[in-house]
RNA sequence: CGCGGGGUGGAGCAGUCCGGUAGCUCGUCGGGCUCAUAACCCGAAGGUCGAAGGUUCAAAUCCUUCCCCCGCAA
């Protein structure tokens, strides 16, 4: 894109996910007048505060940060309109923008989101896509409105998701793939090329926010169920168990079929190796490949069966 | 000053409270057994016990400071 044709972009987006867009919009040569991303905030152990990923990016590209606490307040709104964006460009930012907002960019606000839409809107497209095992998921950028994640669609582009696919990796490669639909979305609207697509409800589902305790696993569940929860939420929030009343995370699992009626109640160890924990569920068996007690490393079973001296018999719940 | 756990041969851990020979399960190397093996038996190498200072006849262990890792919480 060449700086006269190009629309001039205001950023708006937060998280390692939105990193990547961004990036393609400054590969793509993109004019980036302004980025907006969530204050910094203490995080991590001690309270130290942490500017958003977003945020380190824009200032090494001497791009204008804005950090407002609240983008409804009317001087967030008007600071905006200041900037005079030709399109702004959001994702995973963490705030809801308020129609004045919206209002403001003659191109219209575009976002990018990490599902094939109208499935999965909301906060957590890619864990909620693996925790229900599905096999295909993409990205899809649409029109902004008022609602969450409703707006209408311009482009999408699917993905396999493989079997042993974590909510980490999944992201990742969304991400990447995100960013080249931005930039193509950008081109075709510019040209005229895309007519919005409205979504239809009737097909919509919505992923909320994860919390720690989606993590806990029922043991009485199915294996596979297990499986595609805990690579679901790999590596956050985690899946965990109790192992001698201690949080236990696991992590890599595999569903085992079991061709004779074992013995046991769910969460019974069968076997212990370094080939892995195999625990009795509700339907099959749960291989469980790596493990992580309190305080301690995440390890390869082998490691840690070392240390902790698993054998089978063992109930964990 | 958010709460808490941890750093011990290559890996994972015990030992620390109550100072006194560096331990366990593995791995590695050598040998043996075996048709054979990731199995089994015998043997060996490999450690400034995260760093610095202090107390002591003596410190992995007690005191002080620092570095690094992780769980909770977000």
């Amino acid at each position: 894109m060449t700086e006269s044709s190009a629309p001039r972009v205001v950023f708006m987006g937060t998280s390692d996910f939105a990193v990547r867009s961004l990036q393609a919009l400054l590969d793509a040569k993109v004019p980036v007048i302004g980025v907006y991303t969530q204050p910094d905030r203490p995080k991590g152990r001690g309270k130290k505060l942490n500017a958003p990923p977003v945020k380190q990016l824009a200032l090494e590209r001497d791009i204008p940060v804005y950090q407002p606490n609240r983008l409804r307040n009317p001087e967030a709104v008007q600071t905006v309109r200041d900037l005079h964006p030709d399109l702004i460009v959001v994702t995973s930012y963490g705030q809801i923008l308020p129609q004045a907002v919206l209002d403001i960019p003659p191109l219209g606000c575009i976002n990018v989101h990490a599902s094939l839409l109208p499935r999965y809107r909301g906060a957590s497209p890619v864990n909620q896509a693996l925790i229900n095992g599905e096999q295909v998921t993409g990205v899809t950028t649409m029109l902004m409105d008022a609602g969450l994640d409703t707006g209408a669609m311009l482009l999408s582009a699917e993905l396999k998701i493989d079997f042993e696919e974590t909510a980490g990796q999944l992201e990742e490669r969304l991400a990447q793939l995100g960013g080249e639909v931005l930039i193509e979305t950008i081109q075709r609207l510019q040209r005229g090329e895309l007519s919005p697509r409205p979504q239809d409800n009737v097909l919509s589902s919505y992923a909320p926010l994860l919390k720690k305790e989606d993590g806990l696993i029922d043991w009485r569940l199915p294996a596979m169920t297990l499986h595609n929860r805990v690579r679901g939420l790999d590596p956050w929030p985690g899946a965990f168990t109790r192992l001698r009343e201690v949080p236990l995370k696991i992590y890599r699992t595999l569903p085992v079929t079991l061709e004779t009626e074992p013995e046991g109640v769910p969460g019974q160890v069968l076997s212990a190796d370094s080939s892995g924990l195999c625990i009795l569920c509700g339907e099959g068996a749960l291989l469980v490949r790596e493990a992580q007690l309190p305080g301690r490393n995440r390890l390869k079973i082998g490691d840690f069966l070392r240390g902790a001296r698993i054998a089978p018999g063992e109930i964990l719940s």
